[in-house]
DNA sequence: TTGTAAGCGTTATCAG
DNA sequence: CTGATAACGCTTACAA
């Protein structure tokens, strides 16, 4: 416990010494315990106990080969939530309240106000995320979470750490992925079949939105819809696609040009709606891309003085919690998040049953739900 | 990309041969940039490139002596959310749904459902460690994620992955930890002071019980309270103490003897329930030790025909998501759960500023704020 | 500016 | 059953 002393993180070499043994025999009582004698053993795993042993996952890494852990990377996504607020109110140090005092920390120094915004968190990505974590734990295997930007040093960082490695990514992953192909496992959530050896979780959109245009249609007579998002993520993509054909599928008119509301950047939004409606160009339903988009839709159309749904009939996608939280609630199509991310640490875990024909990667969709609250007129 | 071939990870000697330099030159590519030639760098990083060359951790790990991530390790707590249905409802393999076939996965066979409970997440846990990663990534760090029971196994695993770890303990927890301590800088959160050498980020419990009893005193008359909870756990037991103390102090009766509910199995709290009701025991306020207990209490109470907050007032304690979501809404002391998780990244990061005197360890200690909704009877 | 070589702490293969 | 000893892939003096 002195301080110049016990600071080095003692070693089998340590441990060997304290016990008498080889370092051999100190590496077989934690991995080959019937390999040595019951008194050896014991006095092995007292002297680890006593020095605070404990092995160094990069030394058994490199023995092995494996580091034994499984990896989630997001691209942009956290890294955006990371500061929620920094367009909009620039946070003055708020978020790093001196830590070296000896003073409560006052509510007010915390930022917890804004923070805790059920719309940042949890979003559709931390649902997923949850699910990863609980698989690989009743794998009894740790997770590495990792987030970066477009720039692909991150996930190279990561790729290096893990045995496999899940992906949110964004538009432009693609090129940067292709060099780990071989390397290591790799799952990507929410992308579009492609030909490359990639393993796929994913939704089918298209049946999320073939089920809502029903609803619309058969519970509420909508004969008229608009798309809110930009289409660029393979998922809104197929969303867009899905609305369109569910739309001409049951002979109503949807616009061909979606309203482009970037989540981010929703400013836009206000002027965009304005404009349909004083070209009376406002459909009967706004459906929107997801979750995070009807959110800024709501509010658009709030600040504009239009209620929901009696005016306009607003839809999510995403089925996130804080969907159950606006006024009113919002009717979307859920995804079922934790079975996707469950799904993907199996995949990666090798225990997601035989792979598909002929070493292929694994595609696996999952059917969405549609979720029926208020804004689409429901109760 | 054929497929024997390519299968081992790329090593710094393929880059060096590829690229026809010798292994100390691919490592300075990655390293030290400036100490080598335009040209001899972008050779470097083409071949890397080209190979899909992703530098080991685990031998980075050995080498340096550091792994460059920081650790959140959960006792139980975690472990026991993975299957929060074990007791209630045996899953029958319904969690694990078949991956190996083409066709799409049914809603039915997620679980969904069930699992998607807003009482199960996002937890208080759920929110420090938000916080936490939010920090880590911010921080450039990779966060290494890890849960496990009682038995020291796995936050040994842990221990040897990480170059610091913050942790959840549970109330068994402080034997094993002592022994790490000389060996990585680990954050304790929640629980009290002792003389140990770890660093703590916590919540002011005595202040939050004191807030909370001055607003049902005077906001509300009451004076005859209840705890309900297990004192165990340091968070527990601080909480039962200041509301002992609060009440003394603000003169109104408070029950010595808690409600014991335990958050699982809670089977118990009806029968309590039931014999102070019968007995004319039942005080005008049940306080919480948390959320959960709040939720589980309020079931019971409806179970027994009593409304809460017109025949008791129901407190929880944690201000998580789901306490907005309750019917009505609760009332309850809110942690700020994401500055915690921040906290304690920056401290083992060392961001945190200069340790406190002598080298002692922190002890950074947050005000909570009470959240006033509808169970105690405003509005 | 580039190359050589010595660790880093395990695991695993052989001998004994 | 136990002990030497050679990898494992990288970083980093130190040489060239």
């Amino acid at each position: 416990m002195s301080d110049g002393e016990a600071s080095r993180r003692p070693t089998v070499y340590d441990v060997a010494e304290a016990a008498q043994v080889s370092i051999a025999s100190v590496s077989f009582a934690f991995r080959r315990p019937d390999k040595l004698s019951d008194g050896t053993r014991q006095r092995v795993l007292d002297a680890a106990r006593r020095l605070g042993y404990a092995p160094s996952a990069a030394a058994r890494g490199l023995a092995r080969g494996r580091t034994g852990t499984l990896g989630l990377h997001a691209f942009d996504l956290l890294l955006e939530r990371a500061d929620p607020l920094s367009e909009t109110r620039p946070l003055v140090g708020l978020q790093s309240p001196r830590l070296d005092t000896d003073s409560v920390i006052e509510w007010g120094e915390t930022d917890d106000d804004v923070l805790a915004d059920p719309r940042a968190f949890p979003l559709y990505v931390d649902e997923v995320q949850r699910g990863f974590e609980l698989e690989c734990w009743s794998l009894g295997r740790p997770v590495m979470l990792s987030s970066g930007s477009s720039s692909d040093v991150s996930v190279a960082d990561t790729a290096g750490r893990v045995d496999g490695l899940a992906i949110f990514p964004s538009p432009q992953t693609a090129p940067t992925l292709a060099r780990y192909a071989p390397t290591i496992p790799i799952v990507l959530f929410s992308v579009a079949p492609a030909d490359d050896p990639h393993h796929r979780v994913r939704v089918d959109n298209a049946r999320g939105m073939s089920d809502l245009v029903d609803h619309l249609v058969d519970a509420h007579g909508v004969d008229d819809v608009a798309f809110v998002g930009r289409p660029e993520a393979s998922d809104t993509v197929e969303r867009f696609a899905g609305l369109v054909a569910a739309s001409e599928a049951r002979g109503i008119r949807s616009r061909l040009d979606p309203v482009d509301a970037t989540v981010r950047g929703d400013d836009e939004l206000v002027p965009q709606l304005r404009a349909m409606i004083a070209e009376g160009r406002m459909p009967r339903a706004l459906v929107c891309a997801t979750d995070q988009h009807a959110f800024a839709t709501m509010d658009a159309l709030a600040a504009e003085g239009l209620r929901v749904p009696d005016d306009v009939i607003v839809t999510g996608f995403d089925g996130t919690l804080a969907a159950r939280l606006t006024d009113p609630p919002l009717t979307t199509v859920r995804q079922p998040m934790e079975a996707m991310g469950r799904a993907a640490a199996r995949i990666l875990a090798g225990t997601a049953g035989a792979a598909p024909a002929d070493g292929r990667p694994f595609d696996v969709v999952f059917a969405p739900r549609l979720v029926v609250r208020a804004t689409c007129g429901c109760r």
